[in-house]
DNA sequence: AATTCGCCCTGTCGGC
DNA sequence: TGCCGACAGGGCGAAT
């Protein structure tokens, strides 16, 4: 599931490929995935640049003589989301899905199928596509000035990353309510970008337990959440997002975040700090996994 | 007004 | 072996 450093991992990876190159021609899957807008628009503009807010990936397109209009291309990975780019000799791998044993995957790039829902083709023969086979993800294409407009983007709250602890301890105290933790830092209105494994990592660096009243924290422990969010985040890009199952890099590699994680899907596992067994609940309806030796 | 619930979706996995 | 229910969960609108 795509969160913050997944995004940050494709936005990344896949800008050197897209820069500069000009949209040929658009093919659009599933009516559902496009929620504002059409992809059609970009047609003839080319990619000067990416952005990201939260989970929320933004490509801005302009036009190379400057006459038409530019748009930017917004995408939201959802769960099962996967941005992949071809180069314009590259050979499509019909092998490239996942393996039953584990995370690694052939490379290349996926071939077209009933899953891809958007596939811009640039004018060299270099292809971005985009596939979902659960279809929580959705794609967005925007005028300029229509990104404030945009209801999706304009509830976001500040951008997870690098975000100054202090306002993260000041914003936590007055907005909490009487919400559980897990419920506060999933909330991306209060911080974009969050979600449910750096979430439940976050709170174990932290020693918090995710269901904890979020009204019942002292400052300090607030101070210390917020350094657990800020370094939850920055391991998962350093280590290029968490692959389980669906997340890919815009090359059909995987990220290795999996291998470093804490508690997130060890489940029943003993805990690597203590040894006592960690405890699978729900929390703010999601799957949640924690210590009770190691989070009071 | 604040918070929780139900729904959208399909592939995978465990149990029988 | 094969079928089937449970599960994964981000975000939004409805219900409480």
């Amino acid at each position: 599931m795509p969160e913050l450093p997944e995004v940050e991992t494709v936005r990344r990876r896949v800008e050197p490929g897209l820069l500069g190159r000009v949209v040929h021609e658009v093919r659009a899957g599933h009516p559902k995935v496009f929620e504002t807008g059409s992809p059609e628009e970009l047609t003839g503009l080319a990619c000067i640049g990416s952005r990201r807010h939260g989970k929320y990936l933004l490509l801005d397109f302009a036009a190379p003589e400057g006459d038409a209009a530019p748009r930017t291309l917004v995408v939201h990975l959802g769960m099962t989301g996967q941005l992949t780019f071809a180069a314009p000799a590259s050979i499509e791998d019909h092998r490239f899905r996942r393996l039953p044993s584990g995370y690694q995957k052939p490379l290349g790039v996926h071939a077209e199928d009933r899953h891809t829902h958007l596939v811009l083709a640039f004018r060299d023969g270099a292809r971005l596509l985009f596939r979902d086979p659960r279809r929580f993800g959705r794609i967005l294409v925007l005028p300029p000035e229509g990104e404030g407009a945009c209801p999706r983007l304009a509830r976001l709250g500040p951008d997870a990353l690098g975000y100054p602890l202090t306002d993260f301890v000041k914003r936590f105290l007055k907005e909490r309510g009487a919400r559980r933790v897990k419920s506060v830092l999933l909330d991306q209105g209060f911080l974009a970008g969050i979600g449910n494994i750096y979430c439940d990592e976050a709170c174990f660096t932290a020693g918090i337990p995710p269901s904890a009243r979020a009204d019942t924290l002292t400052k300090p422990r607030v101070a210390r959440l917020a350094e657990a969010v800020a370094e939850a985040l920055a391991r998962g890009i350093e280590n290029a997002g968490t692959t389980f199952r669906d997340f890919v890099h815009p090359d059909g590699s995987s990220g290795h975040n999996q291998e470093d994680l804490r508690v997130y899907a060890r489940g029943g596992e003993p805990c690597l700090r203590c040894g006592t067994i960690l405890v699978k609940s729900t929390v703010a309806q999601r799957g949640t996994v924690h210590c009770p030796g190691c989070q009071k």
